[in-house]
DNA sequence: CAGGGACTTGATTGATCAATCAAGGTGCGT
DNA sequence: ACGCACCTTGATTGATCAATCAAGTCCCTG
């Protein structure tokens, strides 16, 4: 039965993001997942195939389990920009600012993954901007017409991540808050350009 | 004498910047340092306080060892703040984008720390951000009159974080160029709206 | 020269780690 | 009912880890 792989994997997902991926032995994935070192070792040959299979698990939830949910009622393009960040800021807000985005707490990590890791780890991040780009193009409209919205999704990821990373550490939402507001501030200033721009 | 002290602290930074704190074994300091366990426990309870120790010379190098060659011949503050994430890419660059800011990487690569590391790794931040901080109020005069310079600064620091966050894991300086253009672009907004306050 | 504090040496300890493996169980097709 | 593939069990292995400690060196002071 896969039922045990998945207990296994979940629990590596949760551990991982919890205590990162160096704190977390296989021993604790077991006792977690409520099986044995054999099991695991029958499905993942090593202890980074489960980083592996976990990292997959986040590339592949992407879509369902973060932005279908943070877009839920939320039409307007540029607004589902803001309300993804949302929910990060609501990961950040119901774990005392200690669970940011898995992904980059990973990426920082591993100094030097090997390629396999490092692929995922950049596979999710260019996942998640794909689709915030697909947003800035539905809103290209609104946009000045030389944006380029793929550097300026690659931005909105930046700003997440630098923003979970300051408010992690500071154990307050103050630093992550601040930066999106900056952020909010610099896309009122496109969309007036872009306004100029169109009488 | 302080020498092997010394010799110690400075292997540990390098090795923790480069390999991390948890994949940097007390052996690895000795071999680096040329120094025996022994000594390392004599100057050091334990292998956290050594990495106590490089947190407070990070802090206190931040004038001496960061701003200073970073804004050598640099005299307008907002040059000055781009100086400095120029610097940031110039490590990024010289380490086919394996280093990038060392505080950083031990901010995420932590996820709970102790007091005394989370102190000093916070601290760090805010005297990185208060410098900023500093450039951007003496350009007051240029940015909008409602200017939150503190918000505005942290926002500095976030972008550097997640441009090197992006950067280091796609092994490429496009995500970081692209973050910093981006903040280009918005400063560059900011002091056309200050300029158009003052008409 | 005697005594003592600061520092060094390096073997050692016990814990913890990822990974292995032989043995045993379970379920399914025939 | 048989056989076999799949999966589980859990003791075990050897490596590596942070940390300890007794013995020794060196130099300063009285």
């Amino acid at each position: 039965m896969d039922e045990t792989r998945d207990r296994i994997l979940f629990s590596a997902m949760r551990l991982f993001a919890e205590k990162g991926y160096l704190s977390t032995s296989v021993a604790d994935i077991l006792k977690e997942a409520g099986a044995h070192s054999g099991s695991l070792y029958h499905f993942f040959p090593t202890k980074q195939d489960v980083l592996v299979a976990v990292l997959g698990l986040y590339r592949d939830g992407i879509e369902p389990m973060l932005l279908a949910p943070a877009w839920d009622g939320v039409a307007d393009p540029v607004e589902r920009v803001f309300a993804l960040l949302a929910s990060y800021r609501r990961a950040l807000a119901g774990t005392d600012c200690l669970y940011g985005c898995p992904i980059g707490s990973l990426a920082l990590e591993l100094h030097e993954p090997d390629p396999p890791v490092r692929d995922l780890l950049a596979v999710n991040f260019t996942g998640w901007v794909g689709h915030v780009e697909a947003c800035l193009d539905a809103a290209a409209d609104r946009l000045p017409a030389n944006t380029d919205t793929h550097a300026l999704a690659t931005f909105v990821l930046t700003v997440m991540e630098g923003g979970v990373m300051q408010s992690r550490t500071h154990r307050t939402l103050e630093a992550f808050d601040a930066s999106v507001a900056q952020l909010r501030d610099y896309f009122m200033r496109l969309e007036q350009a872009a306004q100029r721009e169109r009488e």
